[in-house]
RNA sequence: GCCUCCAUAGCUCAGUGGCAGAGCACCUCACUUGUAAUGAGGCGACGUGGGUUCAAUUCCCACUAGAGGCUCCA
């Protein structure tokens, strides 16, 4: 018996139940590096037999598939290592993630400090050429086999089919494999961190004491993991957010950012920015209260579903009388919107809404300005007919894509769908879901659909942008748009048709910074703190070099500061060094040095953020450059 | 809310069951300097509340805040 084999654009034949690793060597593939074997597209152990006709790729660490397998069998020679060390713990699971491996354990209490001797214990194991084993068992011999492990079992009793287990050395796991053929393979070894863990995700359940780690085929490829998580660290917002003194946070209102004089500077320029844009795209600005009754919130829905997470307050003179912190705009646009009779003929309206808006987030998923309890959305509401609603969306995209080009924003697309908790017919499901697929297919996004994640009165669309470091995995949420049957008809909104009969509109939300403060740390993050031109709170400090040339220096400030620029000046009488030093630190975009040649030649020389120095620089066209990118938005500066 | 870790000066970090250490920042003085740190001096701190102890910043407990996960995210 023969079996065919296709290998990139060869076929051969090769005996029947052979292995990856003899068809390797019969069509002289170096299997040096090479972790697993693709097989019709499904992953294989390299010494697992083939029965078939098939196509068959050999996978390195540099392909998904092969990272995948690596770090999976990584957590497995990780669960041989805890288990020897803490044989008392019951295994969970322990799957590959996008950045190395997980394993679960129950029963086990674990710190920081454990995680060395389980390193080295793991590089040890690793030494000794462990193979893992393929079996293949009965649902009978698996009970029999995990029988002490609750939650193995759990899994066994939901599993059909073919069920298989790894054994290497004395070490057996349920699992699907495939893996790597052994474990001398896991040379570079780091356990990242230990944290808590629901079984099965699931609050209620079980809490599993979760080791990370990563592990790579050489200690060199670790030491460049470990060099790009330092690199990483250099772009945290909060971080930056100190260094360069644009927000603080304060135990007095935890979740709730405070943004210094700096600070407010950027956080204003970005809703300048928001209010621009959407005033260009014909959204008339509302200003709504901070508060209102929470009958407002019974009518709409949030207070059944989100009362825990919202700040109830009553005046001291009224305790009956409870009043809420808005969590979202919502309703107070129905309240402008019935404000008069509307027609038909004022459709879409599009109402922007600005205010602050309060959640009670829950402490530990407080971070930064990522996740606050006090935020501020450049929020829309859009009142359409049905046969507005897809244009309209498109024309949110179209604005987005115009404000997210000034930052060089990639967005990335999800399409939620209707959740298990949900308001609203069927009809109007199916209808809402189907524009966004439209919408989403004529502007040719790609995207991924997310089931049952969409908002309980509606489905949306959620928008991501990357992180610096480009990894879909990491990218940052920004916001959603979401298309609402049920607000109007709650709120008894209606306009007036053109068959003179009453209709309830269809309500689009949209917030296309998402929460302004978190907007600034996505910005912050992907730049560094290296902030554009229009965005930098100081746009360029002004230097002395001796105490000479004070006079001359405050001139050049005014004159840069009548054009419009936020200019500094130091006149200290530090050395030049020391002054250059610290206002590179502060990532000022340029430095004006105004000394002895300069006052003479009646110039500055502009020393830019990269360190590059242009002398006998003409002080008004300096000035007139950077007001041109400012008004321009520009990402680089170039000046 | 759950798990692990952490909390020393404005910042970054040492350290100890027995008087609290540094660098930077800040203030003062000297220096008048040409593109990433001039020198000297000074000011300034053990998150809060309990407990153990002759003695607690140090050990224990609780709380608060922070970090990373989990869950959640209108």
């Amino acid at each position: 018996m023969r079996t065919k084999i296709h290998f990139k654009d060869r076929e051969i034949s090769v005996r029947a139940r052979s292995t990856p690793v003899e068809i390797a060597k019969e069509l002289g593939v170096d299997l040096k590096g090479i972790l697993v074997a693709k097989v019709n597209g499904v992953l294989v152990d390299l010494y697992r037999e083939i029965n078939e006709d098939c196509s068959i790729e050999f996978l390195d660490f540099n392909s998904k598939g092969g990272k995948q397998v690596f770090w999976h069998s990584s957590s497995h020679l990780m669960a041989i290592a805890i288990k020897e060390l803490h044989p008392e713990a019951l295994l969970g699971i322990g799957p590959a993630i996008d950045e190395g491996f997980y394993y679960d354990f129950y029963n086990l209490k674990l710190g920081d400090n454990d995680l060395p001797t389980i390193e080295n214990r793991m590089k040890e194991i690793a030494a000794k050429d462990l193979r893992f084993l393929r079996k293949q068992i009965t649902k009978e011999e698996g009970k029999k086999l995990l029988s002490t492990n609750k939650f193995k079992m759990e899994l066994l009793d939901q599993m059909n089919g073919e069920i298989t287990v790894y054994e290497t050395g004395d070490f057996i796991d349920l699992c699907r494999g495939p893996h790597i053929p052994s474990a001398k393979l896991i040379k570079g070894i780091k356990l990242t961190k230990v944290a808590g863990a629901y079984w099965r995700g699931d609050s209620k359940r079980e809490v599993m004491t979760r080791v990370y780690g990563v592990t790579f085929p050489s200690t060199r490829d670790l030491d460049e993991y470990l060099k790009t998580e330092a690199e990483r660290g250099k772009h945290d917002h909060k971080k930056i957010g100190k260094e360069l003194e644009l927000f603080e946070t304060s135990s007095l209102s935890p979740g709730s950012p405070f943004f210094l004089p700096k600070g407010a500077i950027v956080y204003n320029e970005l809703l300048k920015l928001a209010r621009e844009m959407d005033a260009k795209y014909g959204y008339q600005e509302i200003i709504t209260p901070i508060m209102a009754k929470s009958d407002v919130w019974k009518t709409s829905g949030h207070y059944e579903k989100y009362r825990e997470n919202m700040y109830r307050v009553s005046p001291f003179s009224n305790e009956e009388e409870e009043y809420a912190l808005k969590p979202m705009n919502c309703p107070f646009s129905t309240v402008v919107f019935k404000s008069k009779t509307r027609s038909y003929r004022e459709l879409p309206l599009r109402f922007a809404d600005y205010g602050f808006l309060h959640r009670y987030e829950l402490e530990g998923t407080l971070d930064g300005l990522f996740r606050t309890r006090l935020f501020e959305q450049n929020d829309a509401h859009i009142f359409a007919t049905k046969d507005q609603v897809e244009d309209e969306i498109i024309r949110v995209f179209e604005l987005m894509e115009e404000v997210y080009s000034l930052f060089k924003f990639v967005p990335i697309m999800t399409l939620a769908t209707r959740p298990k908790e949900r308001i609203g017919t069927e009809e109007e499901w199916d209808l809402g879901e189907s524009i966004l697929k439209k919408v989403l297919e004529r502007k040719g996004y790609k995207y991924t659909i997310k089931e049952g994640d969409g908002a309980f009165y509606g489905p949306k669309i959620d928008v991501y942008v990357l992180d610096f470091t480009g990894r879909p995995e990491s990218a940052y949420t920004v916001f959603t748009v979401q298309i609402d049957f049920n607000l109007a008809r709650r709120f008894d909104v209606k306009y007036i048709g053109s068959d003179n009969k009453e209709h309830v509109p269809i309500v689009i939300h949209r917030a296309v910074m998402g929460s302004i403060g978190r907007f600034l740390g996505i910005i912050l993050e992907n730049t560094a703190g290296d902030l554009p031109l229009w965005l930098s709170p100081t746009q360029v400090a002004i230097l002395t070099v001796t105490d000479k040339n004070v006079e001359y220096a405050r001139k050049i400030k005014e004159i840069l500061s009548k054009c419009g620029l936020r200019a500094e000046l130091d006149d200290s009488n530090a050395t030049l060094d020391y002054k250059v030093r610290e206002k590179q630190l502060k990532k000022i975009p340029y430095l004006a040095i105004a000394g002895e040649k300069e006052e003479k030649a009646k110039t500055i020389a502009i020393r830019d953020r990269k360190g590059k120095v242009k002398y006998g620089v003409n002080p008004e066209e300096f000035a007139s450059k950077c007001a041109d990118s400012i008004s321009a938005r520009a990402l680089d500066i170039t000046v």
